[in-house]
DNA sequence: AGTGAACTAAACAGATCGGTTTACTGCAAG
DNA sequence: CTTGCAGTAAACCGATCTGTTTAGTTCACT
């Protein structure tokens, strides 16, 4: 085995069927009798991989954290060449990207922050922690590009992406990254990046 | 009648139950039952006065985006002192006092867009209206501002806005009104504003 | 040959979902 | 004096919710 992620075949088409219909429909608005008959699988089988409805959302948004991030750093790595000030523009791209193929309705953690207002809810710590790695993730970039205060480059960095996101799943302006992407630009200049 | 805005006392009480439980907890998670004994009235009453949950839902959203355009047009034109400069920055200081008042949970429309799938639900256009009426609201004022391109400032106030308001909501940099404001001033220079 | 993990099938539990119904009270305006 | 609106109280509807249980099958490994 396995190219499943070390979990069962079954497993691993309810963690599928739960992927699309939690970010399509919301977490709450999506049973698990729904999640296991649009995976062709047992509710028993679902309890007996999964345990709970909490932690299968749990499970979800861990996965779907890990491929954001992969996706990240493979592009803004890619071909290694470029400036750190490119490699810091090249995340609005991969953002863009991203969305275009799979965000038509937001960001699936700011979705699934608006649906579990309990602070204990184990979705929660991996919402928080992927934004935390997204602030750490461009303020590296923005140390590399020589920014004076990268802390702060960082924080505007951030806000820039999340913006451009939860604009992308509003469609009330026309190109939300470009947007973004141009801000970005400006941010840098008048932190001193080369 | 009436300081409840043409509600019955009733409606009212259940106006206000369930905008607090709809913010609060999501509105998926509660029920109508839970709004009804929480407003200490009758689930009769309720569909007598709302007709559905749909329309409960409608309702609540509509009286959120009323008092938040009240709000920001009294806080933009206060004092009526002030260049057009000012008041664009302004926006962000009423955004801010507003978060710190009633948002802490992030913003109520988007945290109800990720909720309402169903681009035919009612309160779809409640949300899409308010987002645009802010758009339009910057926009005018990026005019005001002298602005080289208004339309193409008002999408990145707009931008500045909504990623402040998520990033308030999830807690993961300082202060995101105080960034959002200072990449605003920025995009304002860029644009060649007076 | 035998063990154990992964799975199906289907019934069951108690609570809650959005929504309706019947019967009754209090009260203001014509 | 009556009509009608706003409201309470409580039962009821069928569906769905998360989660459990019992019983049996398939199959790889030892």
């Amino acid at each position: 085995m396995t190219e499943t992620g070390g979990l069962t075949p079954a497993a691993r088409k309810i963690l599928d069927a739960a992927a699309e219909l939690f970010y399509a429909r919301g977490i709450t608005a999506v049973g698990v009798d729904l999640i296991a008959r649009e995976a062709g699988v047992t509710k028993k089988t679902l309890y007996d991989r999964f345990g709970s409805k909490e932690a299968l959302v749990e499970a979800y948004l861990r996965e779907r954290d890990e491929r954001w991030r992969r996706w990240l750093t493979e592009q803004v790595e890619s071909g290694d060449a470029g400036t750190a000030h490119e490699r810091v523009l090249r995340t609005f791209d991969a953002l863009g990207l991203w969305m275009r193929r799979e965000n038509p309705r937001g960001c699936g953690f700011v979705n699934a922050a608006a649906e579990l207002p309990d602070p204990e809810h184990p979705g929660r710590k991996v919402i928080s922690e992927q934004k935390r790695w997204l602030r750490g993730c461009l303020r590296d970039l923005a140390a590399q590009a020589g920014a004076r205060d990268a802390d702060q480059l960082a924080d505007e960095l951030v806000l820039l992406h999340e913006g451009a996101t939860v604009l992308n799943g509003l469609r009330v302006i026309a190109d939300p990254v470009a947007a973004a992407r141009s801000l970005a630009r400006g941010a840098m200049e008048r932190a001193g990046c080369r």
